[in-house]
DNA sequence: CATTTGACATCTT
DNA sequence: TAAGATGCCAAAT
């Protein structure tokens, strides 16, 4: 059993920038971690959006793995057809192989000394 | 305190 | 380009 009071420190991190990806966008594990404050905390990433609730206001929906796919879930076997349609619904287009094209999806984000600015 | 696990990333074949 | 193997780090048990 998952237990949701989590130290909070690492998963809050995640959750404010998960938060931050604009509509119409999508961003990395790998890059949400960074932009945490957790370099290479990449499964973290995945790690804390799992951990979130059916009613949470994150929009876990807009992040993806480095392929730019949607990655598949253990606990639910559907494997995030919700979240293909989420992202459908903010204009992302998916290929045949039901990925994204980073190129022009991936949020993008520059780091100026301690502050971020979109 | 040590072991296992996990919505990943990156390298190599 | 696709598929397989290895490495990372933090939280949960």
């Amino acid at each position: 059993m998952m237990m949701k009071t989590s130290s909070g420190d690492t998963y809050q991190a995640i959750y404010a920038i998960v938060v931050r990806i604009p509509f119409g966008f999508v961003a990395t594990y790998g890059q949400i971690a960074l932009l945490a404050g957790y370099p290479g905390c990449a499964r973290q990433a995945g790690y804390a959006l799992a951990a979130l609730e059916n009613n949470s206001s994150i929009p876990w929906h807009r992040v993806v793995n480095a392929r730019g796919c949607i990655s598949p879930r253990s606990n639910d076997g559907l494997g995030g057809l919700a979240q293909r349609s989420l992202l459908e619904a903010e204009d992302v287009c998916f290929d045949d192989r039901e990925r994204i094209d980073l190129k022009r999806f991936q949020w993008r984000v520059v780091m100026s000394g301690d502050k971020k600015i979109e």
